[in-house]
DNA sequence: CTAGGGTTAG
């Protein structure tokens, strides 16, 4: 009854009935130390209690050892371990300190204890076992291992779990062959589930159909959890014949079942399959309809995403922040900001993750205020050591500009990784700072990180925007000899940005002859932009020839040739693109850009001479020019309007 | 009444 009680949040009306009892055995004291030692706050009561009661044994040692762990006071813990008896210090009490240590990744005080102890048990070893493998001390691990004669499941799964989560699969397979050869230890599903969740997350099919196979025979293939755990692994490995078969064959289905090859569908974009399990599924949880809304955004249909998110019943931190990436990765920002604003008046609150998808939205409009606001709330829910928070804000405030506060933030990140440094190298390089990107991306190699596709984006337009373009060609070659990274269509529109922008275009069209893959539209994109720049009327030709066929809809290729034309005389070639441009009913929204100063947002449409300041904008524009001619940016008078 | 591992889906 006293534990009943306790156990049901009643703790009050517990010690009213241990208050009544007539008599009390050392086993009431012991619930009441349990009861109190458990419950927030009642660690001292549990404690008084236990000096006040009148005969100990070992459990009420150890439940006390266990409550001191668990609230984190590992001296009293280790003061009350000390004083009691040595006829009453059982493994338990022991135990509970080691694994106390071990979970504060206290390895060298779990290992004093445990040497200390006088008769070890199986728990006692299994614990360092485990302990070991979760501090990243797999082979110490298995040193103890080694050295337990007697061994139980939870022995084995402690070792063999230890070495799938690396995806040292020899090691842990063959633990696995060897654990089935004793007679003593069964071999349960559940640790049959974190091998196949290691063959799926390495990519390792033949091992993950081996032992598939192996399990079949065992009798348990129809175990729930060990199918869904099937399930997600031939999803991961693209077979999604396999996953259904399994999922067609199980007796018992739960919601996770559904849930899991609704995922696997979406996974590999069958999004039709996907809906159709969804609309059949007997029941829909929070997980379902999130996973629906993903695949739909994934695919840029975001119309279904909000179609979805509004009819789902109940909506989580994780199924807003669903929506609100949505609409950031297909550049829905202003969506984003909404739902986001949205979402912070109802009782649910924001994740990490749902702050760093509101900072994204707020650096693709590059509203300063918007995002201070939001990097206010990562500050009030303290999340300020979130890395990926703090990455996201390095590239927030980059791109408003403020690139001091930027690197300011770069630099408070204790633990930075490569993405905090490819944020700080795009910064830099987006605000003109060339020589500090690579200064960085120098640094980054000198401290061994591992550098990515992006860091390679970043260094690249840092050589473009300092016009280094014999750095820009080395560290293109680099790439791929030294960090075995394939260029890809967006490195190469770099390096096409680079020289068109240092005015060696013939070099450009070399470069983009030799690529080892069809230019995309970026990478024609770059070269007219270059082509405009240094009046090459006919490589704004080609790009724009090459445009049009890869995108029939896009405006630039019409509107700079038409300009080129106007501005060159030539009224009949002008007079033909503009027709063209109308035929294919291609309409162009003037160009808009726009900044905030004290707090008033400042809008220029092109053409457009409203602006209070005009004439002093202009001014300041044309001395800006004079000095680009000076210094051989520009090649002539030939301005875009 | 106390102590160890494993838990699939967003």
């Amino acid at each position: 009854m006293l534990t009943a009680y306790a156990q049901n949040g009643q703790l009050k009306r517990a010690r009213e009935l241990f208050d009544e009892m007539p008599e009390r055995t050392i086993v009431s004291w012991n619930a009441m130390i349990t009861a109190y030692t458990r419950s927030k706050g009642g660690i001292f009561e549990g404690f008084r209690l236990f000096v006040k009661m009148p005969e100990r044994n070992e459990v009420s040692c150890a439940a006390m050892i266990t409550g001191f762990v668990n609230s984190g006071r590992f001296d009293e813990a280790e003061k009350l371990y000390n004083e009691t008896p040595l006829e009453l210090r059982d493994p338990s009490c022991s135990n509970v300190l080691i694994n106390g240590y071990l979970k504060m990744g206290r390895l060298d005080e779990a290992t004093q204890i445990f040497d200390r102890m006088t008769k070890k048990d199986v728990v006692s070893w299994s614990s360092m076992v485990d302990g070991c493998c979760k501090n990243d001390r797999v082979d110490e691990a298995r040193e103890f291992f080694d050295a337990i004669r007697e061994r139980n499941e939870v022995t084995w799964s402690s070792m063999i779990n230890g070495y799938m989560k690396l995806g040292r699969f020899r090691d842990g397979l063959g633990l696995f062959s060897e654990m089935r050869r004793e007679d003593a230890v069964r071999i349960e599903p559940i640790l049959v589930t974190t091998i196949f969740e290691a063959c799926g997350r390495f990519d390792r099919y033949t091992e993950g159909c081996q032992v598939h196979g192996l399990v079949s025979h065992l009798g348990f293939e129809f175990d729930v959890f060990l199918g869904n755990s099937l399930i997600t692994m031939y999803s991961r490995f693209r077979c999604m014949d396999v996953a259904r078969s399994v999922f067609d064959m199980m007796l018992e289905k739960d919601i996770v079942s559904w849930n899991s090859l609704i995922s696997g569908y979406i996974q590999n974009k069958d999004l039709e399959e996907a809906y159709g399990l969804f609309e059949k599924a007997p029941e829909k949880d929070v997980v379902s309809w999130t996973t629906m809304i993903t695949g739909y955004s994934e695919e840029g249909l975001t119309e279904k995403c909000i179609g979805l998110f509004t009819m789902m019943p109940e909506k989580d931190a994780i199924a807003w922040t669903a929506l609100i990436s949505g609409f950031v990765i297909n550049g829905q920002y202003e969506e984003a900001i909404c739902s986001f604003f949205q979402m912070l008046q109802t009782a649910v609150r924001p994740n990490p993750l749902t702050l760093s998808s509101a900072l994204s939205a707020s650096a693709g409009l590059a509203t300063l205020n918007q995002g201070t606001q939001i990097h206010a709330q990562v500050i009030k829910r303290n999340m300020e050591s979130d890395l990926s928070i703090q990455n996201t804000l390095v590239s927030f405030y980059s791109k408003c500009g403020n690139v001091d506060d930027a690197y300011r933030i770069f630099n408070s990140i204790m633990a930075p990784n490569i993405v905090s440094f490819n944020s700080m190298i795009s910064g830099f390089a987006q605000n003109g700072f060339g020589k500090e990107a690579l200064k960085l991306f120098e640094k980054s190699q000198s401290r061994g990180y591992e550098p990515t596709e992006i860091t390679f984006l970043g260094v690249l337009s840092a050589c473009t925007h300092v016009g280094l373009v014999e750095e820009g060609r080395n560290y293109f070659r680099l790439m791929k000899s030294l960090y075995k990274i394939e260029p890809g269509p967006d490195h190469c529109a770099c390096m096409v940005d680079l020289l068109g922008r240092s005015g060696l275009l013939d070099d450009a069209v070399t470069f983009i002859n030799s690529m080892p893959f069809v230019p995309d539209s970026g990478v024609w994109g770059a070269l007219l932009a270059a082509s405009r720049t240094r009046f090459r009327v006919d490589l704004a030709m080609l790009a724009a020839e090459n445009i049009s066929k890869l995108e029939p809809n896009n405006a630039a290729p019409y509107v700079v040739l038409s300009d080129m034309y106007s501005f060159a005389g030539k009224k009949k070639e002008e007079e033909r693109v503009r027709t063209a441009k109308k035929l294919q009913g291609i309409k162009k929204s003037p160009g808009c850009s726009w900044i905030t100063v004290k707090n008033k947002v400042n809008t220029f449409l092109s053409g457009d001479q409203s602006h209070a300041s005009f004439k002093g904008i202009k001014c300041v524009l044309c001395l800006i020019l004079d000095e680009m001619k000076e210094l051989h940016w520009l090649d002539h008078d030939w301005l875009p309007p």
